[in-house]
DNA sequence: CGTGACACCGTCTACTGTGGAACGTCAAGG
DNA sequence: CCTTGACGTTCCACAGTAGACGGTGTCACG
């Protein structure tokens, strides 16, 4: 592994520090912890799994039921993990096809662009539920304000696009 | 073209209304007008339009100076970016290292988690300087409400991130 | 007991998106 | 004249997405 790892192959080491995990183990785990700011496939994980484990990152233990296979960290994967960790992250990135529609509505009947608006706004009212419910379970749970700053960030963000949702323009909403 | 169109390629055509215009300029102009929140690349956009000329969406021009060779939108193309619009948006994909470091963080000195941190938000309050200077000169030019649509979505959403970078507990900025 | 539904688990392929190397070309300035 | 640098395209390797496919164990229900 010359290369340095890709941030979706790290987060999975990063993940197998709690123990081995198969591919199927590992996107859910990936799903629920980072699933909001971090997208990842089946395709990907067992991609990288495999390619990790001919790197001697992680080492594939025997396979149980259903070809279950888990994987388990090995001492290069930990010292991969840690030097991937210390690299400044880069930038965020974002892609938002619903902005794309909006910079071309002026090809687009009105009806049908306000329809859209009004689905995306349902959607992100229900997700910044879903963090507000998240947040107040985790705070019962005895999480401290440094276990929640990625929820919080997720938060936040639902937050201000719903604030833009309910300002924009009549010509975009069909108002 | 059986296969219905991807946004990258959707958005060149949309350009293309405006006349005529190389990959090279097609890069540009996706970057000013839409930059903010859909990344495109010079390999993705010289891809697009050649398979766009064999499918009869775009039509090459002859070759001008440095190889130079602008494309044309074709009745094809119009009918493909209109049925492409008109299709609901997905949803949006945000991917955002920084908080895959700081989900990580536990593994990590806290001085450079702090450094990382601190780096990033020095980011994003540039880009929110930016993104005022800009919808102010708009406005200044006269831009209708519904002109401000996208800038104003970079404008809550950068709003948003330094709120969440300037309540992030002191064991993550180091405070 | 049987069987059908469904979650589990991995594989594969095609396509989309990213990043950068490479390379020729024209214009402008020292 | 020569260098520098913007212009413009091509190519490649890798990362990421989407969904089809196929096999397997479990459990509920008739």
């Amino acid at each position: 592994m010359a290369t340095t790892l890709n941030a979706t192959a790290a987060s999975l080491l990063g993940f197998l520090h709690d123990g081995p995990q198969s591919g199927y183990d590992l996107v859910g785990t990936a799903e629920r912890s980072i699933g909001n700011f971090w997208s990842l496939t089946r395709s990907q994980v067992y991609r990288e799994l495999s390619a990790m484990a001919g790197a001697g990152l992680v080492v594939a233990q025997e396979t149980g039921p259903r070809d279950r296979r888990a994987y388990a960290l090995t001492d290069d994967g930990r010292a991969a993990f840690r030097a991937w960790l210390a690299r400044p992250p880069a930038e965020e990135q974002i892609r938002y096809p619903l902005l794309l529609t909006l910079a071309f509505a002026r090809h687009l009947p009105a009806g049908e662009l306000a329809a859209f608006v009004a689905q995306h706004r349902a959607v992100h009212a229900a997700r910044l539920a879903g963090y507000r419910r998240e947040r107040a379970e985790a705070l019962a749970a005895g999480a401290r304000p440094v276990d929640l700053v990625t929820l919080d960030f997720g938060l936040r963000y639902e937050e201000a696009v719903l604030g833009w949702f309910d300002a924009l323009p009549p010509e975009v909403t069909g108002g």
